[in-house]
DNA sequence: GTTCCGCATGAATCGATAG
DNA sequence: ACTATCGATTCATGCGGAA
């Protein structure tokens, strides 16, 4: 399965056209919102983003299996004084083409943008709308079980980026605790509300999602050794909460830096993720070969094959 | 203005007819859910629900002033698997109508309904959704600051949920704090994400909102003198809100037994208030009569006239 | 090693100005 | 009139240097 584990350089809608029906497990993605990002995406009309966005959601819904789950983080734009309708467009049309509305999760975000207006405050939350194939998917709620009283708490966001860094490579720490913390204490399933501060003071993206986002999502939505698709893959975030978790993941971006970045951010994942080492040095001839097919330009990224 | 400081039993439809153009501040009301509530007001059916709702919006849209402000809370239901899109189709109705989508609050419920179910987690949210006749209105947003964030972070956190409950139920206390104690403290204005529970210790009425949030909006979009309407006013919690802070209000119920409790509620807080007492009694012979207008039966509220 | 404080940094939005 | 660009506004966060 050359598709596996591979960070694809060129445009989603082309990309997926190289990979089989029903492969895909989650889909977690957070497209160029409207109007933003220009520098690296070009920017999208508000007016012209759900018929920019439906060939994608076209691909992703062949590729999806039947008991996979679409994320997709977006926000409408605020146009002449009143929030832009793309969004809700975006999900009757998406509905008019078979996928199920079957939920909106809210993000709120603690550290939005500053700024003061005479008719608005500032925006401090974030849409993350569930689409599924099939009205029965996958879903592993036991997975995000958190102990009383953590969840919205807030402390959950207030671990510095060291030691998100540092456990980062645990596989199945969840929110970068220690899971042993948690020995004893009364668990209880979350609620649709995630409560999580955005990455501010990232240097290379401007416009990264927090690690415990996806994470989140592929620890409810997936299970070890299933593939999470990102079709926006951006600084690869998405990608590395799979490689942490025991997912196989694919991911796609228009703009070659942030495909680089995303290796990068993966092999340095994989250095620390205990026992790689071993099997690296066991299988050390078998590295992955990068292949081109159509448009894509599948790089190498040099994770150790099963 | 005999239609000032009632609660009027009816349907709104027909009861704001006799209600003059352009004379209302504040519209906050949350109506009856589709299919919710079927014992009190029949009940709507998902589907027609957009069509039940927009003749009585074309009543709010006339007496409404260009200066006001709409603010509708309500969340769609899950049917058959999926998220309904009554909501998303009321939204882009009213735009048809001439209302402006101006902006979507975040109400997070910090005690939402129990319940477990295979294909998602309990509902933590509910939509605010704001809608405007005109891009400029009234908007007051110091009367709503809030204290800056770390220093709220460290001290609100660590209140014992007795304090925080009990000082939600103080009128004019925001979000649940008093605002004296913070005096000499730098405040910030708030964001879109609202953070209350549900409610509420009071045995004696179910309100679906809790006294905070109808008192959150009143503070921000009118001022003292100014007229709120709910079309909606169950138990009387948007009334109660209005009378507190200072506002006259309009309050109508298809439900005889809810105007009964609303009217005495209202009478409860005006006995409480500083200064009625003694008005009371100075115009005691100066009681309010009701009068009878169309289908719209209003009723005395007992409050003293100025 | 800790804790504390200063500082730069954003998926923004509006209104004015310029073509 | 309609679009494009620019400055002003504002605050939670994490980083780095200092005590």
């Amino acid at each position: 399965m050359e598709y596996l584990d591979r960070i694809f350089h060129g445009d989603c809608e082309d990309v997926l056209k190289g990979l089989p029906d029903d492969s895909i497990d989650l889909i977690f993605t957070s497209p160029p919102y409207a109007d933003q990002r220009q520098r690296t995406y070009g920017g999208i009309k508000p007016d012209q983003y759900v018929d920019w966005f439906m060939p994608k959601a076209d691909q992703f819904f062949r590729v999806l299996k039947p008991s996979g789950t679409f994320v997709l983080n977006i926000k409408e734009r605020a146009v002449n004084g009143e929030r832009h309708i793309y969004v809700i467009e975006l999900i009757l049309e998406m509905r008019r083409r078979g996928w199920l509305w079957t939920e909106e999760f809210m993000w709120h975000k603690k550290n939005s943008y500053p700024g003061k207006w005479p008719n608005r405050f500032r925006d401090n939350w974030e849409r993350l709308i569930q689409f599924n194939k099939r009205r029965k998917f996958n879903m592993y709620q036991e997975a995000v079980m958190v102990p009383v009283g953590d969840w919205a708490s807030g402390r959950l966001a207030n671990l510095s980026e060291t030691d998100r860094t540092r456990d980062e490579s645990r596989v199945g720490s969840g929110f970068g605790k220690n899971i042993s913390n948690w020995v004893g204490r009364d668990m209880v399933y979350p609620n649709n509300v995630i409560h999580m501060a955005t990455e501010s003071s990232n240097k290379r993206h401007s416009a990264v999602f927090p690690l415990p986002l996806p994470t989140w999502f592929v620890k409810l939505f997936s299970q070890p050794g299933d593939t999470v698709l990102d079709p926006f893959i951006g600084s690869g975030t998405t990608a590395v909460a799979a490689l942490s978790l025991g997912r196989r993941y694919v991911g796609i971006d228009t703009n070659k830096e942030y495909v680089r970045l995303s290796e990068e951010r993966l092999a340095d994942v994989q250095a620390r993720m205990p026992g790689i080492a071993e099997r690296k040095a066991k299988y050390s001839e078998e590295v992955v070969q990068g292949e081109s097919g159509g448009t894509a330009q599948p790089s190498r990224s040099g994770r150790v094959r099963e």
